[in-house]
This record gives C-alpha cells, structure tokens and sequence, in this order.
RNA sequence: GCCUCGUUCGUCUAGGGGUUAGGACGCAUCCCUUUCACGGAUGAAACACGGGUUCGAUUCCCGUACGGGGUACCA
C-alpha cells in the first residue's frame, strides 16, 4: 500500500516548490490507489506563523491536491501536527538513549557557537564529542546531576564511526555515505520538542509512510535517517526515498526565493499573502489571474517529462502518466512565460460559463452592472486573446464602460475630413437597419461601403477606434453585437462629435 | 573548507556508442485576418572542458570547471 505525505511547516506562505512536491506525491497516491497525508511539522515554536496552517490548506484545495488524511481532514494515524505530538517523540528519545543509540548533551548553543569560530570545521561527531559537556564524556554521577538540576539539555544521536550508509534513492540511483563525516545531530532540543530528523522518522514509521519524496536538501540528512530507523530496529519497513531536484532562480544562481516574486514581478506561492509588514505580502498565483489546473500543469512539467511530447495533461491524465522513473535530477530554473503558456492554453480551453464565473470579482472590483450571460459573451470575444483572468476586464475595459479616450495615432492615420458625411450616413444606416447577429451586421456594411464607393479599409478602422478606442481587440461587428445597437450608436455618436471637434481646433 | 547531487538550444526537456541531436516556451519571418490575438508554416538556437575506453563518443569511465543542496537546539 503506497502512503504517502506532504510534511510542511507552517513558517509563512507555502513556496511553489512545496507545491510541486506536494504534487507528485498527490499523483503517485491517486495513481496506486494509496493515500495521502498532509502533516503539519511545527516543531519549531519560535518560527510559528499564525495563518500559515490555514494558508497551506487552502491552497492545496486550490490546486485540488487535497489529502485523505491529515491536518484538517481526519485519519486513523493521527494526530497529523507535530506539536500534538511531542510525547510520542520524548518516548522514542528515551528509546534510543536506553539501545545507547542517542545520549545527553549539556553545551549550550553559545558554546557550540564559540567553537565553531574558534575551530574552523567544528562538528559535534564522534572525533569532537569526549571534549564536551554531554552523557559520554561526563561521569554517570555529574550527568545525573545535570539533570537534577534541570540544567537545560538536549538529547543527540550517537554515530558509531567506520560504518558505510547506502540510500536507494528512486531519482538518484545510490547515494553513498561514511558515517565518521555525520555530525550527532540533535533529536530532542532543549525545549522537549523534537527536531525535524527525530520527528520526521518516527511520524514516516508510525503512520506507515511507503515512500518519502521530498525536496533535495534533505539528500544530506537521509544519511542520519536511515541511522534512526537502524537504531530504532524499523530498517526492515524503512520508506523508499525519491529526491526531487529544486527549483531554480529565472536568472543568477540559487534557488527560487520569496524575493524573487518582488524582484521580476511574478508570483512564487500559490495564494497570496497578506501581512501588516510589507516585506512579508506576497502575491499568489490565484490572485495573479491563473487557473489552478494552469498551475498544476506547469508545475509538474518541471522536473518531470512524460513518455510522449505531450504538454497538455489534466490532472487525471497526469495520474494516469506521472511516474518516478522520468523525474529529472538536475534543478529547474523557474520560466514564467512558460506558465503564462499555460495560462493562455487552459483559459482558450475553458468553457465560457466557468469564465464568467471567474471574471466575478474583477467585475465587481469595478462596480460593473452586468449579468452573466454578458460576461459569457465577454469570455468568448476575449478568450483567445488574455493571459490572465482579469484580461477580461483590463483589456476588454470597452465592454465594461464607454470609451473615454481615442488611440490618436491610429485616429490621425485613419481620419479624414471626407469621411465624416460617409461616417454620418452609416450611423443612419445602422441605426435604420434591423438590430442582427454579427456576421448579419457585416453584410450591411458591406452593402453601405460599396454603395457610398468607399473601401471597407477606410471606415472598418474608424469604427473599431469608435467602439473600443483602441486598435486591438475583436471583430468590430462581433464587438458591436455586444455591445447592442443603442450603445453602439452612442458610440458612434460620440466618436463623430470627436472627430469634428477635433478638426476644428 | 568538508560532504553530497548535478551539467543537451536563452529556458523546460527528449534521446542515447554511429541521429540532419527531437519537442515545447520565448524570439524572428511569412501565411490567415483590412485590428489585436488565435491558428498554421518556416527559421536562428544546445550535447561545459580535458583526458581515456572504442573502428566510432554528446552518450561509458576518470579528472577539471561551473552550478545546486547540506554542513543549526530551522524545516
């Protein structure tokens, strides 16, 4: 049975790479009928972001990763938050200490960070730790003491040198390890909270976790993992790991960061966030205008190819091809024109009605009155030519309120002084005419422009400048079926008495 | 520094001992369209470097360079 987890910590907002990781466990769960389990590592106290609990969920709902089990959402392994748990960690701390597999430290983090300054390559192993201040070193009757005295200690995890640690690792293939380089990393901090090493392993044993797939900066530690399972006698259920390669930077070196969404204007989390301190807000992709299933998409082609060129996967087709095999091992730089791409793709792709149902609160960001069927008709004249969803409404503000201002320079171009009777004569016409459908309107027109002995390249740009504005947008007769005969003869009105006042100035 | 992972067009990537090194984004040109897009076509654009192994290496091996990650009582 494939059980899989998302273990984030709830530090703030949650970082696309998270998502990504979240994703692909998602997929690899869905695909072999196994579960997955959102767990919520809070273990550090003095990084708790109030919200960020909260914001995680909300934004794997978003992306429709939403977990079987886990923080919010039930199970029979719980409880799935760290902090819930910490007299479950104590007791495999003392577990370990008894197998002489983990001991008492008492130096404080000062000391250690004086000796890292002082000793250049200072690491607490297996060379340094008799010439410190820890149950090893100390005699039985002054760590007894220490501990009487409730002199604040941690417990940390004894490496025996010489030994040889081998990881399988799904992504990478072998991964070797000589446990004399291994520091004895802490497993129970001061404040009787666990770190993430001891948390981690004993939450992936205890709530069966088949495979841990997870971001490569925790490559390193595995090492100290897999000790953890020996030591606790669980290496023979140990999970499978698979080392996701990171997600880089568009430009310059390094992995993708939260400046980086400030820095090239462009969002990096899921949701945005919001913060009284200015530094700390964030915009999201929701709010940046993408549809989830864009996000999705994009995602998971970053580090991942399927068999075949497709590009184009919903999230079932990517259940159906997602495998571990294919994952890439080098990072990923970060291509935001990519995932406008797929922006652009899944809004074309969308159905107009869904559209309208998007456009909502842009729409009424603006005190627009309109119905829906309007916006229907709004998402088909504007669909094949957005990115984002409030494209809608930037680009197409035409359809939303009068025109205001004239391109000019198109007008000077395209305006001539022969033409205002012609111009005049076609809003009699138009206005005479029976209200149709756009390709109706054309033919009307066309009649009009052959009868007056004009060329449709004369008066089709003026009316387009009339109706938006702007050169860019719709078939004018499209726009103006719209719009509807009253607004557009307003239009036309309006743009006529422009044109003539501007003649005479 | 030490440990560890990596390196194919600008970017995401396919491929793999003999290929015209394939696709996608972006870019350019053209077609469609009396707009802008969409769509279609075409084009420029890559195997980090040096040694091996081999008849042959971009592919395998070893170095070097460059880059990532780790090196916390953070995850």
């Amino acid at each position: 049975m494939v059980r899989v987890r998302f273990a984030p910590s709830p530090t703030g907002t949650l970082h696309i790479g998270g998502v990504r990781t979240a994703l692909y466990n998602y997929l690899l769960a869905r695909q072999t009928g196994g579960q997955f389990i959102l767990r919520i590592e809070d273990t550090d106290q003095t990084r708790f972001v109030p919200g960020a609990e909260e914001y995680i969920i909300e934004a794997l709902r978003w992306v429709g990763l939403v977990p079987d089990e886990g923080v919010g959402f039930g199970g029979e392994y719980g409880p799935y938050r760290q902090s819930d748990r910490k007299a479950i960690y104590h007791q495999y701390a003392m577990e370990l200490l008894e197998r002489g597999h983990a001991y008492y430290a008492f130096d404080t983090p000062e000391e250690l960070e004086t000796k890292r300054a002082e000793i250049e390559n200072f690491t607490y192993n297996c060379h340094t730790r008799n010439g410190l201040r820890n149950s090893l070193a100390l005699s039985e009757a002054e760590v007894k003491a220490l501990l009487e005295q409730g002199v604040p200690a941690v417990i940390r995890l004894k490496i025996e040198p010489g030994q040889r640690i081998v990881i399988q690792d799904l992504i990478r293939g072998e991964v070797q390890f000589q446990s004399d380089l291994l520091d004895d990393k802490v497993l129970l901090k001061a404040d009787g909270m666990p770190t993430y090493h001891l948390a981690n392993i004993v939450d992936d044993h205890l709530m069966k976790i088949s495979h841990v797939i997870r971001g490569e900066e925790w490559l390193s530690s595995t090492a100290h993992h897999v000790l953890l399972y020996r030591g606790l006698g669980w290496e023979d259920t140990m999970p499978v790991f698979a080392h996701l390669p990171l997600i880089l930077k568009p430009v310059g070196d390094g992995k993708l960061s939260k400046r980086d969404g400030a820095k090239f204007g462009f969002p990096v989390f899921p949701l945005s966030w919001d913060s009284e301190k200015e530094e700390e807000r964030a915009m999201g992709f929701r709010e940046a205008g993408f549809l989830p299933e864009a996000v999705v998409n994009f995602l998971a082609l970053l580090g991942w190819h399927p068999e075949d060129e497709q590009e184009i996967f919903s999230m079932e087709q990517l259940i159906q091809a997602f495998s571990l095999e294919k994952i890439n091992k080098g990072g990923a730089r970060f291509d935001y024109e990519k995932a406008k791409w797929f922006n652009q793709k899944y809004i074309q792709s969308t159905d107009n009605k869904t559209l309208a149902q998007l456009m909502w609160p842009y729409v009424k960001a603006h005190e627009y009155d309109v119905c829906e069927e309007y916006l229907e008709q709004v998402a088909a004249l504007m669909k094949e030519r957005v990115t984002f969803i409030q494209d809608f409404v930037g680009q197409g503000q035409y359809l939303f309120e009068t025109v205001a201002t004239y391109d000019m320079e198109a007008l000077s171009k395209k305006w001539k002084s022969s033409l205002a009777p012609v111009f005049e004569r076609w809003i009699a016409a138009y206005e005479a005419a029976q209200e149709g459908t756009s390709i109706e309107q054309e033919e009307v027109f066309k009649a009009f422009v052959a009868e007056q002995g004009v060329k449709p390249g004369e008066m089709l740009p003026l009316l387009r400048l009339a109706l938006a504005g702007t050169m860019k947008g719709p078939g004018v007769f499209e726009l103006a079926a719209t719009l509807g005969k009253e607004e557009t003869l307003l239009r036309l009105n309006n743009f006529l008495k422009f044109c003539l006042t501007i003649e005479t100035a």
